[in-house]
DNA sequence: CAGAATGGATAGTCAAGCTCTCCGTTATGG
DNA sequence: CCATAACGGAGAGCTTGACTATCCATTCTG
């Protein structure tokens, strides 16, 4: 297929087709003279993916691209989920030096009361953890964390449920794909379910107090 | 206080607190002539609480204002959450009708079937949450949405320790901040979380599919 | 073979979120 | 009481990210 076919079978405008292949979040087509090329389904797939990555995950494309780099590479699925959840964290915020290490406390403890490996900040994830923590406490809201080992466990069963949803495909690359999408889509999934489920447990509840 | 103790305290630096003023997300502070204001902790609280909404939110400034404004006005803690929820959740994008109708057909029956209100997509929760379904479908990994009822019962755990968190405060304009924060910061507490047990949980089990 | 489409490159646009510069007024320490 | 620093307010300018538009020299296609 040629471009004004790639752009409708994925609803992504021709010039923004152009932008991406110039960035290289999708690969060239293949030549079929100095000029022209062809495309495959493997390049509509791909813009759905960039498109889900953004418009759903809300990634910057910057963070799109390395992520696909990853995926692209000859890593194992387990090593580029790792790329993934680092692209996926960002750059943490900066939080006070007295909130971070009461944060970094908290998790330091987390971590080894269930017994997995302690990454330090350097890890976007755990950053990110450190820093929404300092920051509530920072508010005066540090009893948020009065219940991380549930909020954890609870943590634990969704990740069961992930990994289930993944293990049982046939392909490295396709169990790549459905990890990553897993991950994106499924924060985003969660986080919506986990709105609809505080609105119903409140009602009611929320107004009462004083 | 004036303004650069307020900046200080709340390291925001003067021209941005200058421009927030502006913006309307920070109100003005008492006039002691006609140009010359005083500020309060009030004032530093309020830029925390832009700072915490916007770097470990992540939310654009102008739903920061929104949500800033449902927090000041006279609604109950319930229906100023909802203000909240519908900020957070942003404007869900566009997706397929055909994959759009098929999530919308889940979700209902999700509804239904654990007896909360279907309120439809204009609700932008619901509406986020059919756009991320019908995305995975696009992307041929509909299988994520088999065991939405088992992530469904665990969202439900999790937002009720939400509420036991914000119950027990005594003040309303407490219990809305709380709220607040459980549900801006606590998502990305959760979410890491998540990460961090699937990369647990996943450890092994991953590479050794085909 | 004429007119549409293609690929490639360059420049332009737009919104968000600050940041800088002025300027006239107000505090304030010596 | 005055020199100088800080203030508040308003406007213009800057930077980044993500496109979008315009050209132009090929290459298709009916």
């Amino acid at each position: 297929m040629r471009m004004a076919e790639l752009s409708a079978e994925s609803g992504v405008p021709v010039a923004t087709v152009k932008y991406y292949l110039r960035e290289g979040l999708l690969p060239p087509g293949e030549r079929t003279s100095p000029n022209q090329a062809r495309y495959s389904a493997a390049h509509v797939q791909r813009l759905r993916l960039v498109k889900a990555l953004t418009e759903v995950g809300g990634l910057p494309l910057a963070s799109v691209g390395a992520v696909l780099a990853a995926i692209d590479g000859d890593a194992t699925p387990h090593q580029t989920m790792g790329v993934v959840q680092q692209e996926l964290a960002g750059t943490p915020p900066t939080v006070s030096e007295e909130a971070g290490e009461w944060a970094t406390g908290l998790l330091r403890d987390l971590a080894e009361r269930h017994g997995w490996k302690w990454h330090g900040a350097e890890d976007h994830t755990i950053g990110n953890l450190i820093a929404a923590l300092a920051t509530a406490k920072e508010l005066g809201h540090e009893k948020l964390a009065d219940r991380l080992d549930e909020y954890f466990a609870l943590a634990m069963r969704v990740a069961e449920l992930d990994v289930e949803v993944v293990t049982g495909l046939t392909s490295f690359d396709r169990i790549i794909e459905a990890g990553l999408v897993a991950t994106v889509l499924g924060d985003r999934i969660f986080t919506g379910l986990r709105h609809i489920a505080q609105e119903f447990v409140s009602r009611g509840v929320l107004d009462q107090a004083p």
